[in-house]
DNA sequence: CTGCTTAGATAGTGGCGCTATCCGAGAAGG
DNA sequence: CCTTCTCGGATAGCGCCACTATCTAAGCAG
């Protein structure tokens, strides 16, 4: 399969798919000679999860490439290569340290965790760029004066615990080894705007049932 | 308040601030003379949820506008306002449906919405948005071969209406009338990265509890 | 040999969210 | 009253990002 040819099969422009090549977001072909390159299924599948993580997912280039960076090093066993690259999944901005809603917003998280019994997640807190993102997403909040704590965000918790479990689950069951970490790369990035959009149909749903359509 | 003191509560830069006068994301403050405008405290709250919506939300300029365009529209009653509100707010990119995944994927989410008895949504279903773009990430996800059928979907599809209970039960009891809009919307969009991140972490964590540490 | 296609390199494009600069009208201080 | 400072408003520009268009030289087909 020549570059064109998984331009067609992928619905990708060659342009696009030598930008992507540039970036590292796909590993090179096999080169035949200096005016061909041999690419095959291997390449396809890779560029249809590079596809979906940027255009579905809103993962910026320079993330996917570090993300995949880390599924693709056989150096690490699959669990450490599944957190690596979780690990480099956020791209949030850093909290303002010196923000006293970013400091409450800490405080309360900790709680949270507490709660919940997340003890992993306690722990590694410090270093967890996921953490960081929840502080900044609940600064926000508190900023805006919602009342935001703990004992009202447990619930929460609680239901993306059982999503996660689900999600677990599903990845033992009907992933093949060789696609494992892949398929937890997608199942963390592509399940997010499936969930958006359940999360606002059902708003959507329970405010008609509630207050009518009008 | 002058815009110099609307800068300095909000931690916006006036420049930054202009710029959203321009764009229209913040009314204009009651001019008192050629060189001075005052402002109240209803735009610095205005302020706020711009740069929430904006900053946390990644809500486009452009969307944000229109999205409080419909918050501010005194003639329409709450429900629709909240209603116009939202369903202004996806951004994604349009189905192709010459895709053979796309109409698999229409297909697949209609079942589903059947599963759950989201009446409410299936009637809408052809206009709207948030539908649009269930369907989108639901055929890349099938693009990739991960298997996704209704009955897999259901469960979340319950745990986010469950969610959106809360939402909404949440916004019942604590905003005042004034503020019940602006809080819907700010519950659509910036609830968004809390449960994005306890997800993630959820993941993590039961991860850690499946398989250990290492 | 001729003419078309290919891979690869490089520079350019368009959109977006600001940001820097300029200008003329007042306010502030002596 | 005059100088100096600051303000609000208008305009043009910047930096980033995800592409995309153009060019070149090598190969292969007839």
């Amino acid at each position: 399969m020549r570059l064109a040819d998984l331009s067609k099969h992928s619905g990708v422009s060659t342009a696009t798919i030598k930008y992507y090549l540039r970036e590292g977001l796909l590993p090179p072909g096999r080169q035949v000679n200096a005016t061909t390159a041999e690419y095959d299924e291997d390449h396809l599948r890779r560029l249809r999860l590079v596809r979906a993580l940027i255009q579905v997912g809103k993962v910026p280039v320079a993330t996917a490439r570090e993300v995949l960076g880390h599924v693709d090093d056989d150096s690490l066993g699959r669990t450490i290569r599944l957190g690596a690259a979780l690990w480099a999944l956020p791209q949030d901005t850093e909290p303002d340290e010196a923000d006293p809603a970013v400091a409450a917003a800490r405080v309360e998280v900790d709680r949270l965790l507490e709660l919940l019994g997340w003890e992993t997640s306690r722990e590694l807190a410090p270093l967890s760029p996921v953490h960081r993102s929840l502080v900044v997403a609940v600064a926000a909040l508190r900023r805006l004066d919602y009342p935001w704590d703990a004992e009202l965000m447990a619930p929460y918790g609680e239901l993306m615990m059982e999503v996660a479990r689900r999600d677990l689950d599903f990845m033992e069951t009907h992933a093949s080894e060789a696609e494992k970490v892949e398929m937890a790369v997608a199942a963390a990035v592509l399940f997010q705007p499936v969930l958006r959009a359940l999360h606002r149909l059902a708003q959507e749903e329970e405010s008609a049932r509630r207050y009518g359509i009008e």
